[in-house]
DNA sequence: GCAAAGCATGTTAGCGCTGTCATTGAACTC
DNA sequence: GAGTTCAATGACAGCGCTAACATGCTTTGC
């Protein structure tokens, strides 16, 4: 039979001076309810106590635990955030339209990056859930089963971006890259452009470049025209890339007069190799791109380019986000053209 | 005198069914703290109960709820990252160091943005704080009283980005822009340049920009020479603005042999402006510019600049922490050189 | 053969907050 | 003036988990 035993009574040790909201609720001479609600602005507090109490929290330095809070309160002001990489500009940016877009409310964006592997996605979803976030943002469409599953069961609200898919999850906000490769064709053919060239880099981690081609093809294939010549390199995207496949291009296919790049970083470097070859752009071939550095505005050839608002994407989703947190809506697609 | 009321029990109304550690415990037949121990691969237990447990939670789809956790053990796994902006290149870069670095770790970075203003990094530092972070990480060392008294009061490990400047609050990691702008003076010299022009952008937003120029000035006054022409836009940087300041600068200094560039993004401009006014580089006049743009590397003329590792900073500041999480260091310089 | 040691598991008591009533006194109603 | 409403505050019981200690076992050593 277990007595009673007087139990050390102190789990933390080391840290000296924890404090916490009794001590200011001693100071102020209030319960800790109340200093709760003054601090958060909540609630019915008498002006007076509010000063009293926040006075008091200055005074020893008090840093609310926003831990032990969503505990109690089961809701955190956090909003996971996946993104494939960091070293393709555009996710940066679509950061920086979620940041703006939190900028003032009390939420906060937590971040992870899969390196485009949908199973390192599965573990980021895994413990952003961990953190019981009140939404995910993920920038893609790509998930595996379990992490669909584990999206649809959480009962938070679940953005994608970039791309329109067939079934969102919940929230999706982008524009469809078939089309937007379809529509480059079309513009393009409109233009007078017979003989296309296509330069790309690798698919297997890009599907969305996938898709922009696959909607070119369509677009030609609807004027009875073909892509007459490419050149895909099996590295990643770069503008150094984009420039030895422009020279490859030139030299198998010199008919072409127009290429398009699988985005503005291949195009660049194709502007680049024209530049230094002295072939005349776009007298001679024309250069399209897609995404819009905004580099290209100090080229001395303004690039062509289908520009995607990635800041607009980011903003967007996470408005949608903040509508929708308390009425439960249905699916919902916003297309940001 | 109040009776022991029947309260109602839940406080979740809406939530159906919240999965918890008990449930996992009762269907795996063992105590909380088995399961608890079972899946943080942590303690006692026997391999056979492991698998038990694992069985049973991944039937039931259980998620820890880490926010109890990190309340009960008084531990987290935030690392609190503080950035100026995501418009620089600059720090995106970093930022994939850091991930880089808590890759596979179960630390998780969350990310806040100051455009720029202290008192906004104020406000970060102490939300940041809430979440009892193990660590903060901060790109800069302007920070307010308060910022600085905060986080030498946290007793958490505290890394600064980018600038070793005289006092650090902890750690510092980055290199002396100060000197990074002495050492292009000295090289340039060294090339035989005389005859300086400096182009340069919006100092208030960027501070080292401006320790740079001093670094340079002061390289060219220990040879006897100064600035001979310099051109700064009141704009942020942008290769836009430094094709103009480049055009402004040839016009009113036309006998400048190399122009020095408050960074890359500005350097590119001037290249630009150069090509289209057929304006040889680097014969009539040199490039320099700051910071490593990957796309200086597809130039038709290679840019001359001075690289900055930011990735690596990103990467050293998060291992630095990690190595002594444990042990109290005294503050740690690091130069990245 | 039995104390000491080691393993596997359990019991208990919080971590620092906040939701849900409960309570008090003042202001107001008719 | 008894009843009603409302504003201000408080008591209490958790949120879901884990640290610290406790409890049985089985080994081990000599």
């Amino acid at each position: 039979m277990k007595r009673p035993v007087a139990r050390v009574r102190s789990r933390l040790p080391d840290r000296k001076s924890r404090v916490t909201l009794a001590e200011v609720a001693k100071l102020a001479d209030v319960s800790e309810i109340t200093v709760s609600r003054a601090l958060r602005n909540e609630g019915q507090v008498a002006e007076e106590t509010r000063i009293k109490v926040k006075a008091a929290a200055d005074l020893i330095g008090y840093v609310p635990n926003r831990i032990a809070g969503s505990l109690a309160s089961a809701r955190s002001n956090v909003i996971g955030v996946i993104i494939p990489s960091f070293s393709n500009i555009v996710f940066p940016e679509v950061l920086r339209g979620i940041h703006a877009a939190v900028h003032g409310s009390s939420f906060q964006p937590v971040v992870g990056v899969t390196d485009y592997n949908i199973e390192t996605e599965e573990t980021l979803v895994r413990s952003l859930l961990a953190w019981k976030p009140v939404a995910i943002v993920l920038a893609g469409f790509d998930h595996t089963d379990a992490t669909r599953q584990m999206l649809k069961r959480s009962g938070i609200r679940i953005a994608e971006l970039m791309d329109i898919g067939p079934k969102p999850i919940d929230i999706a906000v982008g524009f469809s890259h078939r089309r937007a490769g379809f529509d480059i064709g079309r513009h393009l053919i409109g233009r007078g452009y017979r003989h296309f060239g296509y330069i790309g880099h690798d698919w297997s981690a890009d599907r969305r470049a996938r898709l922009r081609y696959d909607g070119l093809v369509e677009a030609l294939a609807m004027s009875g025209l073909t892509i007459a010549g490419q050149a895909i390199t099996d590295s990643p995207s770069s503008s150094a890339a984009g420039s030895a496949m422009t020279a490859q291009l030139l030299k198998t296919s010199p008919h072409v007069d127009v290429a398009v790049f699988s985005n503005d970083d291949m195009a660049l470097g194709g502007v680049f190799h024209c530049l230094k070859a002295g072939v005349a752009v776009p007298e001679t071939i024309a250069i399209f791109g897609f995404n819009g550095l905004e580099i290209g505005d100090a080229l001395p050839k303004r690039l062509s380019t289908l520009r995607s608002n990635r800041f607009l994407i980011g903003k967007t989703a996470v408005e949608k986000i903040f509508e929708s947190l308390d009425e439960r809506l249905g699916p919902v697609v916003v297309d940001t053209g």
